[in-house]
DNA sequence: ATTCTTACA
DNA sequence: TGTAAGGA
C-alpha cells in the first residue's frame, strides 16, 4: 500500500520529538523556563488547573506539555482573563496537541 | 542543593 | 502572592 520513504532530516525531528515528549523537570525548572513562580505554580496545581505527571512522587514533575500549558495560562492572564478562564481556554488549546502527544507516547515506550 | 507544606505579612 | 520556617 501506501510505502512512505523518510528521509534523514525528518528522522531527525521525529528522534528530537521523541525526546522533547521523554523530558521531564522540576518545579524549579519550569519556574525559571515559564517565568511563572514556583509559589503560583503550586497554587494553580492544588486549583486543579495543571496537573503533574506522576502524583505519586517524592516531587512535582512536569512535562512538556505542563510547561506548554503553563506558559499559556501566563500570557492569557496577562491579556486580562480569569485564571479559571485562562485554564479553560487551555484545556480546549491544548486537546488536539494532547491526542499527538499521547500517541508519541506510546509509541515509544 | 532542591522541593514540600504550612502559615503569616 | 511573597517569603520564612522546618522537615524530607
Amino acid at each position: 500500500m501506501g510505502e512512505k520513504k523518510i528521509n534523514t532530516a525528518d528522522m531527525n525531528i521525529l528522534t528530537d520529538v521523541n525526546f522533547l515528549v521523554s523530558v521531564i523537570v522540576a518545579i524549579g525548572e519550569v519556574a525559571n523556563i515559564t517565568g511563572v513562580p514556583q509559589r503560583k505554580i503550586r497554587y494553580w496545581d492544588e486549583k486543579g488547573y495543571i496537573e503533574p505527571v506522576d502524583k505519586t512522587a517524592t516531587y512535582r514533575q512536569y512535562d512538556y506539555l505542563n510547561i506548554k500549558r503553563i506558559v499559556l495560562i501566563k500570557e492569557l492572564l496577562d491579556e486580562g482573563f480569569t485564571l479559571e478562564t485562562a485554564a479553560k481556554k487551555v484545556v480546549e488549546r491544548c486537546a488536539k496537541v494532547e491526542e499527538v502527544f499521547q500517541r508519541l507516547k506510546n509509541q515509544s515506550s
